[in-house]
RNA sequence: AGAGAGGUGGCCGAGUGGUCGAAGGCGCACGACUGGAACUCGUGUAUGGGGCAACUCAUCGAGGGUUCGAAUCCCUUCCUCUCUGCCA
């Protein structure tokens, strides 16, 4: 969530910075009003309820001291019932608020460069040059087939359509990934967490995919519960409604989850093959950080999972999401793009993001500053896509005959 | 899943309708004592919101109710522990 005060004092500069993802004017005045009036709504509320809670314990007195308490009580009773359209007053005003309030997006940094849509976006720089392939080189799902690798008909048959099943050498390769991916993060000051894969509600608000995004989550029936689409999710809720103290940070956190997501809004898109998943492997990187030391742990994130494309032979670019493009809780992302041959263009494989006190904020995550407490900044990188790199591996490392070599550092693995 | 017990501040633990945001202890912080430390003594020590100072509101697992007044009574729900059942 947007912080209200800030939004409240520095009106044109808020709005300035919220137009570049998008929001209308007219919803942030609306909050700015939703936001006064609740607070007008409190004061009222409260100073009666002062006034009530000065005057029962005036009859607390009165009792023990045996005086009559009739006149009292008739006071007492009509300020009760004077209570009862402020408090209905204040609720009103509070869900209002929160209504609107949940789903306004957070605040782009300055740095993040003016733009629509992903075109927009800021290649920063590319990393290892595609191979020439002197064949026309294949997609992934038509080397799944030669190889045996995908099934995605009886993926379809076990569950629906958007699921697959990996067999043989590409579990095993799947199997190798999310080890080497775990093993490197950890080198890297990581601690690996084994995490429930359905989360609750409260949790799923903390970090932005609820209110807003129901539609896009898999919801348990009869529970509070929804099947995670990202291990950001619980790794970052591990720390929900708790109070750090400063030297615990950063808190550097990996993961590896199946993640699991409607894909709601992307008929038709990537039907083909296995880039869009209802349910797919990542293995995430998480840090709750100290807001001063964001941007730097910020860099070593991106580089950790540029290096691990770079240890795998993937040749991929670094590029930084314009306004527009920018998540719902994002502040700043950088995507890793990896080159798929078979496709002959670069594709999204990582997405790592400075959401600021923006899910914080929302899942009251702070440290001790001093005496203070302040919110933390968190920050969520995948490193890396398991699904996408072990496609991203079929058409890199394919031969003529449509046989795949393993990538030298994941031999060990397998 | 069934039966019973219980959820109070960083921790332990008292509190069964008003003087309780909460005794006492431990821990922690600061100060005194000391060459230094331990011991001892003194002081302080939850969170969130509004004014942003005085002050005030909310919070004793969560939500709702009774009452002038609830940590204390009632209802719902979640969680923990013990026993039984069931399983990896």
């Amino acid at each position: 969530m947007i912080d209200l005060k800030y939004l409240q004092n520095n009106f044109e500069e808020a709005s300035a910075k919220l137009q570049k993802k998008g929001v209308e004017n007219a919803t942030l005045e609306n909050l700015q009003t939703l936001f006064t009036t609740l607070k007008e709504a409190n004061a009222a509320l409260e100073s009666a309820k002062a006034e009530q809670n000065s005057m029962s314990k005036l009859f607390g007195q009165y009792m023990r001291e045996g005086k009559d308490v009739t006149e009292l009580k008739v006071k007492v009773d009509a300020n009760k019932e004077a209570m009862v359209p402020l408090q209905e007053k204040a609720r009103e005003a509070e869900e209002a608020l929160y209504e609107v309030a949940l789903a306004v997006p957070n605040f782009p940094d300055d740095s993040v460069p003016e733009g629509m849509d992903e075109e927009d976006n800021v290649e920063l720089k590319r990393v290892l040059e595609p191979k020439m392939f002197n064949f026309e080189p294949k997609e992934h799902w038509a080397l799944a087939e030669k190889n045996g690798w995908i099934d995605f008909e009886r993926g379809v048959k076990l569950a629906k359509s958007r699921f697959s099943v990996l067999r043989g050498d590409a579990a095993r390769l799947e199997r190798a990934l999310i080890n080497f991916f775990l093993d490197t993060n950890r080198e890297k000051g990581f601690e690996e967490l084994c995490v429930p894969f359905m989360n609750n509600a409260q949790m799923l608000q903390g970090t932005g995919q609820l209110p807003k995004f129901e539609d896009d989550l898999f919801k348990i029936e009869g529970e509070d519960l929804y099947l995670i689409p990202t291990a950001e999710v619980p790794l970052t809720n591990m720390y929900n409604d708790e109070i750090l103290s400063e030297k615990e940070l950063p808190v550097l956190m990996t993961g590896y989850t199946p993640c699991f997501r409607k894909e709601a809004g992307s008929a038709g898109r990537d039907t083909r093959g296995m880039i869009r998943q209802h349910q797919f492997d990542k293995v995430e990187m998480v840090a709750i950080a100290h807001p001063d030391r964001s941007d730097e742990i910020f860099e070593m994130m991106v580089q950790n999972a540029s290096d691990i494309l770079t240890a795998l032979g993937l040749p991929h670019r670094v590029v930084e999401l314009c306004g527009g493009d920018l998540g719902f809780s994002a502040a700043r992302t950088i995507d890793l793009e990896v080159w798929l041959p078979g496709q002959n263009r670069y594709r999204e494989i990582s997405s790592i993001s400075n959401t600021k006190d923006f899910q914080a904020r929302r899942a009251k995550i702070r440290f001790k500053d001093g005496k203070k407490n302040r919110l933390v900044y968190t920050l969520n990188g995948s490193a890396l896509a398991v699904g996408r790199t072990l496609i991203a591996i079929m058409e890199n490392y394919q031969n003529e005959d449509g046989s795949i070599e393993i990538p030298e550092v994941l031999r060990p693995y397998m």
